[in-house]
DNA sequence: AGGATTGTTCAAGTATTATCGAACCATGGC
DNA sequence: GCCATGGTTCGATAATACTTGAACAATCCT
C-alpha cells in the first residue's frame, strides 16, 4: 500500500464552487476554518469547539474540507499542519472567504 | 387540511449561514439563484437550464432554498413568483450572494 | 529496536438528502 | 360548475453523507 505522509489535493483549478460551498456549510467545519484563518494549526489544536470528537471524525471532516479545496493538510514532524488556503481561494473565488469568516456565527 | 397558497418564510434573523451555504453547494440550486439574480421568474420560466426536470424535483429545490432563506415564493395569479432575497441576505451576510454570483460557473 | 504520539483508513451502521410519480390543491377562464 | 394550468405534498426508493471504533502507518525519542 502506498505511503500516505502526503495527502493528494486538488489544484484550484479543478475546485468547484458548490464543493467549496458544500465544505463550508457544514457548522464543525465552518468552526475549524474559523480557527485556521489565525494561522495553521495541527489537528490536535484544532477542532478545540468540541475536545471529545473522535479523531477518526476529526480526520473525516479535515478530509472534506482538503478535497473541496478548502486547506492543506502537510506531514510535520509526527503530525499534520493544517493550512487555510486563502490566497488560492482569493484568487479563485473573491470576496467568498471574506464574507464567510465575516459573517456572524 | 391548511391552505397552502402561502408558504412559509424563515425570518433573516433566525437564517443561519451553514443553512445558506449548503443551499447554494447544490449546482442546480445555484444556477436557480443565478436566473433569479436577474429578477423575479416564475416557477415555469425558472430552471431553464434543465427542461426535463420534473416539477416534483423543481419544487423541492425551490423548498430548501425557501426554507434557507435564499428565496421568497409567493402566489401570484394562478402560478407562483420566485424572488431572490437579495437585500436581506446583503444586510445578514454581507458580500456573501456577491462573491457567489461573481464566481465562474 | 521498542514504545509513545499523531493521524489516516477501513468498515459498518445510521441519518440525511435527492428523485420522481401520483395525488392533491388553488386559481383563472369559459 | 367544470376544466385546464401551475405548483405543492406525499410516499417510496436510491444515493450521499456522517459517525465511530478498530486497525494500521509514520515519526520521534530513548
Amino acid at each position: 500500500m502506498a505511503s500516505v505522509t502526503s495527502l493528494p489535493h486538488p489544484d484550484m483549478s479543478e475546485v468547484r464552487l458548490t464543493d467549496v460551498l458544500f465544505a463550508l456549510s457544514d457548522p464543525a467545519r465552518l468552526e475549524i476554518v474559523r480557527e485556521l484563518a489565525g494561522g495553521p494549526l495541527s489537528m490536535a489544536e484544532c477542532g478545540t469547539f468540541n475536545p471529545a470528537l473522535p479523531k477518526s471524525t476529526k480526520s473525516h471532516l479535515f478530509k472534506v474540507l482538503r478535497e473541496a479545496g478548502v486547506v492543506r493538510n502537510e506531514p510535520q514532524g509526527r503530525g499534520r499542519v493544517l493550512h487555510l488556503r486563502r490566497d488560492e481561494l482569493d484568487r479563485a473565488f473573491p470576496g467568498l472567504l471574506d464574507s464567510v469568516l465575516a459573517a456572524a456565527v
